[in-house]
DNA sequence: ACAAACACGAGAATCATTATCGTTAAAGCG
DNA sequence: CGCTTTAACGATAATGATTCTCGTGTTTGT
């Protein structure tokens, strides 16, 4: 080896490395490694699709959240980004835009000297219709 | 019944639910419903922690959030509330306060018509140390 | 081209969470 | 106050995502 040994991240350009990523690239949007493994059709073990997402997400080139079930998603990293608002009644989710948080996120990482990487942002409440459906 | 059914939320006064409710109160930060039934001893089944766990949620009396494993952990809702920032490199974790997002959250939850109940925001990068050691 | 190291595939193992189901105990009513 | 109804409990099985194992196939460096 030469200076130090990295991670746990893979090294090597395999196929499964290209295709988890090409076809990560390819989604737009977040995505389970579920997903991903029914979406390419089994070219792919289920278990190298969940190592080379990892691997990504270790490298910086896939950001992660936690689906509202609690499944790992992964988007491809310069995907521009956006949140969600999700009712805790019918489920219903909107896209939101965040600058004031993108913006505060950035400066508040850098108040603690941290390099930002990431950011997970998520408003949950009860939408207009199963407010009242509530009250 | 009287007037309309309630919904999934447990509704009687029953030994679980004063366990539970109480446990949660008593802890000032965020559990998971495995925590609290090891904290229990015993004495209420995992099941039945987990059931009413959800309950307080679904109540509106509980807070909820993934660990970074993915397990959902909950928190007596009217504890003063803070989120965090969290090292990629060694796991470092910070208190943060994000009043600026705390505003924005109920501003965008009324802009979209819904009822504000919570939200998630979560920062994540290199601390100074790892950020010095990944370049 | 060859050897060594890494990545792959298939399936077993984990672990948190949910569902099942017979039993126990609240709540309301006569 | 005892009875009936029905929600909640407990123990355990089932589910589902993720990780691990290990033998085999591929990539890389020389």
């Amino acid at each position: 080896m030469s200076t130090e040994s990295p991670n746990t991240a893979t090294t090597r350009n395999s196929k499964g490395r290209q295709l988890v990523k090409t076809a990560l690239e390819a989604c737009r949007e977040f995505v389970t490694a579920q997903q991903l493994h029914t979406q390419l059709g089994g070219r792919l073990g289920l278990a190298t699709v969940y190592r080379n997402l990892q691997a990504l997400a270790v490298n910086g080139q896939a950001d992660t959240v936690r689906t509202d079930s609690g499944e790992m998603a992964y988007r491809h990293c310069s995907t521009a980004h956006h949140h969600h608002i999700i009712c805790r009644g019918c489920g219903a989710t909107k896209e939101i835009t965040a600058e004031p948080v993108e913006r505060w996120a950035a400066a508040t990482a850098e108040q603690h000297g941290y390099q930002l990487i990431g950011h997970t942002v998520e408003i949950y409440g009860f939408c207009a219709k199963c407010g009242a459906a509530t009250r």
